[in-house]
DNA sequence: GCCAAAACTTATCGCGCGTAAAACTTTTAT
DNA sequence: ATAAAAGTTTTACGCGCGATAAGTTTTGGC
């Protein structure tokens, strides 16, 4: 550590023997300068740890190294899982990830997206509500700003989309489940936030077409991002009303499956696969609480790792001027067999 | 709308009829312009919808806005319910929270207050890691800049501690464990990340020697932020080599409880108070998932609220001058009785 | 209506860096 | 060896705003 301490990059210029442009050169892109260069400021850097002030670079740079990260619900832990992943690649990158949660609020969503805008990002990663988004505000933000949809896609905005492939799960669950018990029955909020809910409706049905059953939808009443209450609430309500026309529920997510598995365990009925239980209960996902519910759930796991990768993928080959057309990109489940079903 | 742009402050203050400083003051704070100053220039903010550059304010501020927002695991619902409250106290009091988790890694929650520091934030609400946190690097932190620190406390460090009163935790439920059952048994890890462990241990071992009964602590291996896994196996391991001396397991957080009350079911342990149940669990925290475990389990909840209410409020005083010393200030827990004890 | 205090205007500087142009130096290719 | 290419230095300007000083207008209490 040198004593005195730098105060600008005029300042670390002259300590490390290199001009002020060819230093600022060097922050935007080490690789930019000759090697010999890059060294003395390298020796420099570690004698003095000087960092550029961020605001002034920001303030000038057409592109700042910035990136938001939107989800929808953070409380829920796949959003959080997926985040994680996307924090890191960012950071590998180069770039800073900054994390917001809408929280489920359309209007907060519609505020981070506002405040998003005043920080430059180089580009936004947004998960965004679904049904409850702001449609215009997320079309004009995604017109203004590099931006990938992930988890949940609004028509074809942004430059890209990155998911589930919705169906396939359904489809994936609902073979295992006919092969192994009686054929399920369909659990789902009557008006989901999430479009996702409505592609894996579709896949339940068309499975169960494809195999010559009758499909058994059960919707629930209730609003919000609340699952796990609405679940074990309205779940119950429909068990009470003995909606289930077979032995086997298929819940449309975890988390609607976890508090399911509360309204059952409140009725004293026993979930799984055993002779001894008298319904079983399977989930799509795999939320990392799954593995903990009792019984464990069987589930249909989303491909975290492969999503947040190839969402930052597609957001940075689109930075770095890649002009592509919009394309949708749909990662396959993988069927997680536990004791619930 | 404006058909014209507006590029900049000045710009602005053309169009709304005020001088440039007067209006970067009404930015600064609007209540210290003149009502009718006040009028002209939301009326022009209504027609042009202007912002001030955010780079441009911060560089030269000496205070910017930018308020931090740590936490040590936003896997665990806990605290994103916590960060939650947090950043909108912050908004309300005009300030811009960033959120960010260290995940459980000290090395990222370094990179974190690091990262920070460039940021000139206003001030800075901690969570630490705990144990693993690299205590001189958090130290100089808080020297630095205004930190207040919440949920785990390190010695005396910044501006505030804000957290639980985990003794009365321990106490509360060990009472009422006492008066319902058996007493309690002791689960937590050997080597918790968390202080607020040893807190909340030497509150069971105090309310047991209080109430007459002989401690029994079982402490499982482990290391790292999957309590949940932890709990399931290690406390599987306990279940196997039959170490707890009673009926009843206190468990030192909802998390190890969520996890071992899977591992009961593995064994086919009914958990409960009713009279056919081998076995009674209880956990501290009230994490959101423990209304839906099967049973739902019997906990102590933290005051999430007044916990971020407050760290808010002692923050704030302190960045806008209040000279005071390090206080801490710790909330009691409330019982929650469900049905896994 | 007077007068001091408060609020505002005008003018100017500085923050720390990005960026561009022109002259210069080093490296690479022929 | 020579020319071309690539990298560097010097110089200079601009970004959008914060801050300050000196002068002008408005306000409110009497």
């Amino acid at each position: 550590m040198g004593a005195t301490k730098i105060r600008n990059m005029e300042e670390f210029a002259a300590v490390s023997g290199i001009s002020r442009p060819t230093v600022s050169k060097y922050f935007h892109d080490p690789e930019s300068v000759r090697a010999s260069t890059r060294q003395k400021i390298e020796e420099a850097l570690a004698r003095y740890d000087y960092r550029p002030n961020i605001f002034a670079m920001n303030q000038n740079r057409k592109l700042t190294k910035n990136v938001g990260v939107v989800v929808p619900y953070l409380a829920d832990p796949f959003f959080v899982e997926i985040a994680r992943n996307i924090e890191q690649s960012c950071i590998d990158a180069g770039y800073r990830p900054t994390l917001y949660s809408s929280h489920g609020q359309p209007e907060l969503e519609k505020d981070i997206l506002d405040s998003l805008r005043s920080l430059k990002p180089a580009g936004v990663l947004l998960a965004p509500l679904g049904r409850a988004s702001d449609k215009s505000a997320v079309e004009s933000f995604c017109n203004d700003v590099p931006t990938v949809l992930f988890d949940s896609g609004i028509q074809k905005l942004g430059l890209a989309f990155v998911g589930s492939d919705n169906p396939q799960f359904a489809m994936l669950i609902v073979d295992y489940l006919c092969r192994t018990g009686e054929p399920p029955c369909f659990l789902e909020m009557r008006t989901p936030s999430n479009p996702n809910a409505n592609k894996r409706r579709e896949g339940y049905v068309a499975a169960m077409e494809r195999l010559g059953h009758e499909p058994c939808i059960v919707q629930m009443a209730g609003e919000g991002w609340d699952f796990e209450e609405i679940g074990r609430r309205e779940g119950g309500v429909a068990l009470d009303r003995k909606q289930f026309k077979t032995n086997t529920v298929l819940c449309s997510n975890d988390r609607l499956a976890i508090g399911f598995l509360t309204a059952c365990y409140e009725r004293r009925l026993r979930v799984g696969r055993d002779t001894d239980c008298t319904i079983r209960v399977a989930g799509q996902d795999d939320h990392p609480f799954s593995r903990f519910t009792c019984p464990p759930l069987t589930t249909v796991a989303q491909d975290y790792d492969a999503i947040s990768r190839h969402a930052v993928k597609s957001l940075f080959e689109a930075i770095e001027g890649d002009n592509k057309p919009h394309e949708t990109t749909l990662f396959q489940g993988r069927l997680v067999m536990r004791d619930s079903a």
